[in-house]
DNA sequence: TCTAAAATGTTATAATATAACATAATGAGA
DNA sequence: TCTCATTATGTTATATTATAACATTTTAGA
């Protein structure tokens, strides 16, 4: 489903925005957060804490689990990646400037998730809440299924 | 939110809609799995799997996780039940004749989620999935805030 | 009745996440 | 620069959620 070819540059290109929404927020991208963010983006598809866990560099931090979910915890926060629910897996946000409501389209095929926004969806959550007399503050929207390369591969 | 005031009937009627469904698919509604789907029903919100373990009599059944996720796969696989995955919680299915896509009103105010089936959402979704060459299967949509009672109450 | 399949029992452990308190690093104001 | 409050991280322990693996029992149909 990802259609980076080179992977590499999108890692970058999120890191570099982390770096700009941090220091315009007045947040510390610490050395930890960077590297959790890295490792987040350098996983073609969510990732898991304790994959996480295991991948990150001893040099770095102590390798424990509150490590990770703290530096997890501020990226959440702060709209730098994404907690799939239904997966219990991150993955990095795609358009951390505009962290508008999203979903997520994950494919069974391959494990990527793929960001979407779509003002159709967000506004028919909207109606919903507006008729039910419901105010929301979060959506989960997670739709799992196969993409298109995968769908091809049978 | 809820608005059964005679919730015990609401237990009845569900327990009584499982049976026909069961009848009418050849599937065993046993001891255990009426007892699950009732500690789900008696809780006014979402229940956890936990909970329905101390909860459980253990008259009826060993008193262990697995027993508690089997009857709970077992009725999530046939639609009497639902997972919440933003929540690790488990929610009686209102509509199990039909069950359709649908989604929650998950109140942070007090706890309940309520079912809502709504065309618009669902289409959107649909629509969603096309425009993005991906073919949906399961759809976890969940939306926390307030319902209309818990706003009137600051 | 016999038997295969389904359900449950039982024990152990995996996977996910947080509590609680100690120490270290940072940066703003004196 | 020093101080000190705040933020971040270290450390240990444990809570929470879920499944694996194998044994036994129950059930429905041949």
């Amino acid at each position: 489903m990802h259609n980076c070819h080179t992977h590499n540059a999108c890692i970058e290109t999120a890191l570099e925005a982390a770096v700009v929404i941090c220091d315009d927020g007045g947040l510390r991208f610490t050395k930890l957060r960077r590297a959790v963010l890295e490792l987040v983006w350098t996983s073609h598809g969510p990732i898991k804490a304790y994959d996480i866990l295991d991948q990150l560099d001893s040099s770095i931090a102590s390798v424990t689990p509150p490590t990770v979910y703290r530096a997890l915890d501020f990226l959440l926060e702060n709209g730098l990646v994404h907690k799939l629910s239904s997966l219990n897996a991150y993955v990095g946000c795609s358009h951390p400037h505009r962290h508008h409501e999203c979903y997520f389209l994950i494919c069974t095929g391959c494990g990527e998730a793929m960001e979407c926004c779509n003002s159709g969806l967000v506004d028919a959550v909207a109606l919903t809440g507006r008729q039910n007399n419901f105010k929301p503050k979060s959506i989960t929207l997670e739709i799992t299924g196969e993409c298109g390369d995968c769908q091809g591969r049978h």
